[in-house]
Parts: structure tokens; sequence; C-alpha cells
DNA sequence: TGTTTCACG
DNA sequence: ACGTACGTGAAACAC
């Protein structure tokens, strides 16, 4: 049998410093409790203890403090942010059934020294965790102690023999050790003037302090009076320094044993924590009790299932679906007024579920609830099913509710809003290799799985639609991101038409330069040992064979960005050539042989994936290919755009972006008249706040001065400091600082607003955009300074990019509906977060000019107008 | 899997 | 003494 003791003070100190600030979105500190149950984690793992229980010291004076005053005297406080940790981890223990031990007027190390002797009578072995070396003294035949040395990652097997090594010394031995030298941390005084290495030969020597003392007559001069001197000191230190072996403990050994520490209880005060992946490890089998409980179901195998189950779906207002796709094949999960159905949509000879479903005359109305419905309808409209009605995503109403989180799959939204756990398919299926394929699954499992997700979902959905409602963001839900589903859905499935041979072409010509770029850079370096891709080799070419000054250095070595590289320019020929090398070789990489790889053979369109759950901000973000950072700032780059083309050859493109939107929203948010009036009058933004910081007339506004409006424009947006705004503009700190005030001199209201911005996150511990998306900000109220910087950032910028994401999502929605109201062939394919593109037919170019600049510039009625630029052009490179 | 670099608004 | 502008995604390398 074993047995692990567990000296939580100790410990906890340790995880406490051993791991860096953490905090959950409330803001409550949690690393320190996160380190310990890593441990339990660990220790449950390697060692699969019997029992185990956790001593704590209790606040009130022990025998020690009796018998010395000054013992542990001169200790700090226990810091603040740990102090607040205490009670929760005591809590997550109790949760855990796992044993806390508290004796009034005894510390921990009593009672484990107890429970370890108790446990020795017992047969039993134990091992003692903690961070404290006092303990080494406990070690025996069937004890030992595993320290935490260097953090917490490592823990050191003390047992005799390391004692012995380490010290020449019996675990016992160190008890008068400590007497004869003393111990600093808990102000025990020892023996004045002997130090660790008097003190280790003389327990070698005599072996305790009775013999040392009966022996005194061995010492000689100095050494031999300290020793008479402190005879009372080493005497009381040794009684101080000695772990109890026999408090007064009227438990029972049995009451160490345990269950299973991750069950409901603490899985749920887990969640609260916020400890994701930790839970994630937590091995599924374990946690899942409520996985074990099935739900009842219909599992469609016949045609009369089938109607059934149409019969059911015709008479009802609303469903649930949770659906699971696999190669070629897909299953459904239904709910229907707490009726539950199972089916493979081919199962039924003769009868597909979504031919039937597509001549349901109430498919056009029915409520269709489910989690990622973007893919969802996507299999609709495979099936030839177009016109359903998308009423809530789980997904999506997850994210809203808390956008800076990293995943919202079910599995995490059951977590989070349930307090339940349930399997994700990788934990039922595995990954990789090990997965599971279609023809593998246990069908009757797999009928089990998703009828529970489909419950999850339903359970979900009626907390999600409280929560939305309690933040006030179920407007925003159902007006702008619930409608903008079916146009991510049109965009995605109707792609960007690619001139293949032109990429070819492109991709061509940056490869034979990057080929000729390649041997100039070899002969610069005159070696060809080293990959030019390679940050690191690349460093050690140019900073140690070329030996050019370092400018810059990350973790892991010498920086050799741009910045760095621009520097370095003057000091050697080869770094041009570099630069321009780093730049083809992203151009190709990433968009020339790089999107080569994502035009599809038969269309030749790009089918790029647009998510509506990822950005903190309430943006979009697009990937596999990203379409929304497409290069334009550099010629070379900006003839990419030349293969993206309208997808026949009588169509255009029609291009629209908005006018400096961000700044439009900053001065509707903060209401200030001056800022407000430049747009009223549709003035050049920056050159009206050169005018205005540098006090002269519009007219007269040098090139130089309006660059320098539009950087402090721009820092404004994104809170930045004097010092970066500074560093952009090649001016000192204090003379960015003169510039920032005069700009709100000019701009008082924009100060006002960014001040109340800041407090707000502070104190309601989030921000808002013009439509109420929320993003919370723990940061805000974290004690490291760099952090609430960052925090206030964030929070300066989220209200004006979210405001904007806003915007542009009501005017996809608009435009979107309006071609289909109108009847028009063109097609919203892209957006890129100021701007939209419509693939058109030439004879519609004028109508959806029209079009799209009155519903985009109409999009918001803010107090200064939207203005919006409209191009077309055979060509995505022809609309600037 | 993490780091570095760089493309966009 | 440090680091310093928000929000994304992708490729290549290193471990």
């Amino acid at each position: 049998m074993k047995s692990i003791l567990i000296d939580g003070n100790s410990l906890f100190y340790r995880t406490f410093y051993a791991i860096r600030e953490m905090s959950n979105s409330k803001g409550v500190p949690t690393n320190a409790i996160y380190g310990f149950v890593n441990i339990l984690v660990k220790i449950q793992e390697e060692y699969q203890p019997d029992y185990l229980g956790v001593a704590f010291d209790l606040k009130g004076p022990t025998f020690r403090h009796l018998a010395y005053d000054d013992y542990k005297g001169g200790r700090q406080n226990m810091p603040e942010l740990l102090a607040e940790q205490f009670s929760i981890l005591k809590e997550l223990l109790r949760k855990m059934d796992i044993a806390i031990i508290e004796l009034e007027g005894f510390e921990a190390d009593d009672i484990i020294g107890t429970l370890a002797a108790i446990g020795s009578e017992k047969g039993i072995e134990t091992e003692i965790i903690t961070g404290d070396r006092d303990a080494f003294q406990l070690v025996g035949p069937l004890v030992k102690v595993l320290y935490t040395k260097k953090g917490i990652s490592q823990l050191e097997e003390v047992d005799e023999d390391w004692v012995k090594n380490q010290y020449g010394l019996t675990p016992k031995d160190l008890i008068d050790l400590k007497a004869l030298m003393g111990d600093k941390s808990d102000n025990i005084p020892g023996i004045a003037g002997i130090g660790e290495k008097t003190a280790i030969k003389l327990v070698q020597q005599y072996g305790n302090l009775e013999k040392i003392y009966e022996h005194i007559g061995e010492q000689k001069g100095k050494q031999k009076e300290k020793i008479i001197a402190g005879k009372d000191d080493a005497f009381m230190s040794r009684m101080l320094g000695t772990i109890k072996l026999d408090v007064p403990w009227d438990g029972d050994y049995q009451e160490l044993t345990f269950n299973n520490i991750f069950n409901p209880e603490s899985i749920a005060l887990l969640k609260e924590l916020e400890f994701n992946t930790l839970l994630s490890k937590i091995d599924a089998a374990e946690v899942v009790e409520t996985i074990e409980k099935k739900v009842a179901f219909h599992w469609i195998k016949t045609a009369v299932d089938m109607d059934n189950l149409f019969k059911d779906l015709e008479n009802s207002n609303e469903v649930i679906i949770y659906f699971h796709e696999e190669v070629a094949q897909i299953y459904l999960a239904l709910e229907i007024s707490d009726r539950y159905y199972y089916l493979n949509p081919e199962a039924v000879e003769g009868l597909n579920f979504f031919e039937k479903l597509k001549k349901l005359p109430n498919i056009n109305t029915l409520a269709i609830t489910s989690q990622d419905l973007k893919n969802l309808i996507h299999i609709f409209h495979k099936n030839d099913i177009n016109e359903v009605n998308e009423a809530f995503d789980t997904y999506i109403a997850t994210y809203l509710l808390s956008p800076g989180d990293q995943r919202y799959d079910l599995k995490s939204a059951a977590y989070q809003y349930l307090n339940r756990t349930i399997l994700d398919d990788e934990e039922m299926f595995g990954k990789g290799k090990k997965m599971v394929k279609a023809e593998g699954l246990d069908e009757q499992l797999l009928a089990d799985y998703m009828i529970k997700n489909c419950e999850t979902i339903k359970d979900l959905k009626t907390v999600l639609e409280k929560e939305l409602h309690a933040t006030d963001m179920m407007t925003l839900f159902k007006t702008i991101e619930m409608p903008l589903l079916e146009v991510m859905v049109s965009m995605e499935e109707l792609g960007f038409k690619i001139d293949l041979s032109q990429l070819e072409n492109l991709s061509s010509e940056f490869e034979n330069k990057l080929t000729s770029l390649t041997s100039d850079i070899y002969e610069l370096a005159e070696t060809e040992a080293f990959n030019i891709n390679s940050p690191k080799q690349l460093g050690e070419v140019l900073f140690e064979q070329l030996k050019l000054p370092v400018v810059k250095k990350t973790k892991t070595g010498y920086s050799t960005n741009i910045e760095v590289l621009e520097q370095l320019i003057h000091f050697h020929p080869i770094i041009e050539k570099i630069i321009e090398y780093r730049m083809l070789s992203k151009l190709d990489s990433t968009y020339g042989r790089g999107l080569m790889a994502f035009v599809e053979p038969k269309t030749h369109k790009i089918y790029s994936t647009f998510n509506q759950t990822v950005a903190a901000t309430g943006r979009l973000s697009s990937s596999n290919p990203n379409l929304q950072n497409i290069p334009v700032k550099t010629e070379m780059g900006r003839a990419i755009r030349r293969v993206f083309v309208p997808s026949t050859s009588d169509r255009i493109l029609v291009d629209a972006d908005y006018s400096q939107i961000e700044l439009r929203v900053l001065a509707h948010l903060s209401g200030d008249e001056n800022l407000i009036d430049a747009f009223i009058k549709e003035q050049d933004i920056h050159t009206r706040t050169a005018s205005e910081i540098f006090g002269v007339p519009l007219d007269a506004v040098t090139r130089t001065q309006r660059g320098q409006a539009k950087a402090i424009n721009f820092g404004l947006i994104y809170g930045k400091q004097a010092f970066s705004l500074g560093k952009d503009l090649g001016i000192s700190r204090n003379e960015a600082q003169d510039y920032i005030n005069r700009y709100f001199s000019r701009y008082p209201k924009v100060q006002d607003y960014m001040e109340n911005v800041k407090r707000q996150a502070k104190e309601e511990g989030y921000v808002t955009t013009i439509w109420g998306r929320r993003r919370y900000i723990p940061e805000m109220n974290s004690r490291n300074a760099m952090l609430v910087q960052a925090g206030e950032r964030m929070a300066l910028n989220t209200p004006i990019q979210g405001s904007a994401a806003d915007i542009i999502k009501l005017a996809m929605i608009k435009v979107y509906n309006r071609l289909n109201a109108e009847k028009l062939e063109a097609e919203l394919i892209l957006q890129v977060h100021d701007e939209l593109i419509i693939d058109t037919p030439q004879n519609e170019k004028i109508q959806v000019e029209r079009l799209i600049k009155e519903e985009m510039e109409g999009a918001a009625q803010l107090s200064v107008p939207l203005t919006v630029d409209v191009n077309t052009g055979m060509s995505w490179y022809d609309v600037k």
C-alpha cells in the first residue's frame, strides 16, 4: 500500500512562486492552485497512491511558539495574491474528496510525521511532498520525501541513501544538525557561531547533542567556548526542530482513502477556475458520469420510422440538430419537443432523408438550432435544400458571450454553461492514425453520443438565451450575427475566381528571381552552408561570420527581421539581397505556390473559410487560404491581385471600401465636435488633424505634417503611447507626448472618451461596441502594470474596431438581401474588414455600384456620415 | 508544438 | 530594468 502526504502550506508557497501570475476571466488569481492541482495529477499518474492527505498549518500559535516567542519570527505575511487562493484550494480539495488534516497547536510537519509513523507501523509506504528540507528527518525504510526542487517541475526523491550522500548523516542526525546550526527561515537560533560545516563534523563524530556535551573536553579554543555557551540554545533548537511523531490526532488512517478526485463537483470548480487545458487532459473515461446516462431516442431504420419523424417535423416549429460528418457520410441527431431521433440519412432503402426534408411543407419556417450552423447549412445546400430558417447557433452565442476565449466547441460550452462534462469527437473516436473511421464505427455508440450532444445543444440554448438577454446582446445576436450566417455560407460557396495560368507565371517569376538571389547571397556570404529561410542560420552568418553589429535579440537568438535588416543595410551588400529574398520568398510560398494549392481544378476558384467566432473584437477572419491578407503595399506583391478575377468573362468586380471608418467611429463614440466637424465637411482627416495640432491653415499643411498627423490618428485607434509614437515618427518621447497633448487640447472629448472607456473596463471588466458587443478584459485588474497597459490598449481599440466590424456586418446583410430582392445576378464574394467585393455581370454594373454605396453608407446612422469609395475592374488589382 | 517572420485592415 | 500599437493567419524552421 502507498500513501502520499502533502505539506499543503509548503507546496502552495512553492507553486505560487514557481508559476507566473495567472487569473481567470473574473480576475481571481489561480497560479498557485493550478500548480498544486498539476502536482496532484502528476502524483496520481506516477504513484497511484492508496491514501492521500494534505496537511495544513493553522493560524494560531503552536507548541513551538509557546516555548519560544520568536519561533518563525520575522516571517512576512502571506502575499495577498496567495491568500486569496487559499480558501479556494481548500474548497477544491474538499470537492476532490482529498483529506485535509489540521490540528490546533501543531504544524503540518508534525501531522505528516505522525501519519508517516502510523503508516510505517501498518507497513504502508509513504511519500511526503514538501518544499521544506526539515522533512528529511522523517525519511526511513518506508518513508521518502519528494522534494520540490527548482520550481515544481522536478520532484527529487529523497531516501536514506540520498541523505547519506548529501550530508554524510542519517535522517535522524539531521535533527541534531539543525539544533547546532539553527535555521534562519524558522528563526531557530542553533549555536551562535556554528555553521553547517562544523555542525556536520560534530554530528558525524558524536551522533547527538548529549554525546557532544559528554565529550566537550575534546573540543578546543573558541569553538569549545561557543558550544558551551550555546548549550541551552542547542537543546531548545532541537526541541523546536524536531518534528513530532505523536500529535494527538484522533482520526482514522482510513480517512485518507479517496475515490475519484475528478468528479462533477470538483470539475465544476476547475471549470470556474478556467483550467481548460487541464480539464481537457483529464481522462474522459474517468470523468464522464453524465455520458453514461443515456437519453432515450428513436432510431430511424424503416420507412415507418421515417414517416413518424416527418409527421413530427411537420407539426413542429423548431428542431435541434446535431450533425456528425465522416468522410462522405453524415449522421444526424434531432430533437423535437423532447423527442429524440437518430438517423443515417441514407439508411432507409429508397428513402433519402434530405429528399424528404426538401419537400417538408414548413421547411422554410422550421426554426433550426445547432452548433455550427454554417456547416450544417452547407450540408443542406449540397442536398439542394436552400431556404431554411437558421434560428440559433450555440457556437456563435457562446462566442458572443465571451469573445476572448480560445474555444467555443460544445464540450467547452457544456463545461462553462451547464457544469457538464461531455466527450468530444477526439475522445470518442481518437485522432490521427488511431481515429476510428466510418467503416469501423460502432453505430450504437455513435448514436448515443450524438443524441447526448443534441441534448446538450438543447440545454445550452436555454442558458445561452438567458445569458444573451442578461448581457444585452440578444439584439446583436438576432439582427447581426445570425442573419450574417447565410451571407458567410454564400461567400464560402461562391469562392473567388483565379486566373490560374497567370498565377503560375507569377510564381515562376518569383522562383526565378529567388534562384538568382540565392546564388548572389551565397556568393556574398562566401558560403553556401546555410538556409536563408532559417532565422537561426541566417543570424549566425550575419552576426558571427560577417560580424555585423547585433541590433536586437529574440529570446532564442539574433533577430533578423526587416527592421533589423534595414538598419544593417549600409554595412554589407548582402543585406539588400536578403531583404528582397525575404519578400519574394514570402510572396511565393504564401501567395504564389501557396495559393495555387487552393485553386479548385474544376472551377479555378479559391474557396476560403470565413470564421465568425475567432476575433475578439467581432471582426471576421478568413483562412485556408486567408483572403484578407493578399498583398497590396508593394508593387511586386500587389501583382498577386491581378490573378483574382470575375467568375466569368462577362463580369467585372465591384469593390467598395469605407473611408476612414474607424476614425469616424471614434468621432461618433466620443461625440467630439471638432472631429465630427472634419467628417461632416468631408475634409482629408489627416490634413485636418495636422492643421489642428500644428496650428496652421489647412492649405499650409506640409506632407511631413500630414504624415505625422496620420501616425497620431492611427496611434489613437490603438491606444498607442508617446514612446512608440515617437519611435515611429523618429522624434523624442517628449515631443511625441507634446503632439498627443496638443491633439487632446484640440479634441477634448476624445480624451474624455478614452478616460471613460478605461474606467469602464476597469470597473465593469468589459467594454462594448455601438451595438453592445462585449469584450471582457481581465488584464485591467492585473497587478502586473504591463498587463494593465496592454489591457487598456485593448479596451481603447475594441469599441472602435468592433463597432466598425458591426457596421460592415450590417452592410453585408443589407447588400446580400438587396441583391436577392432585386433579383440581380451579382454576388457578394469577399469582405476584407472595411471592403466588400461583388462579382457583377457587366450589365448590372451601374445598379450594383449604386446599391452597394447606398447600403454600405446607410448601414448605420452615426453622428458623422459614412462614406464609401466604389471602384470596378477586371481584377482585384484593377479596382484600386 | 512553439518561435520567428511577415502579409492584411 | 524592461517594453512599448490593435486585430488576424500562414509558412518555414527547430525541437
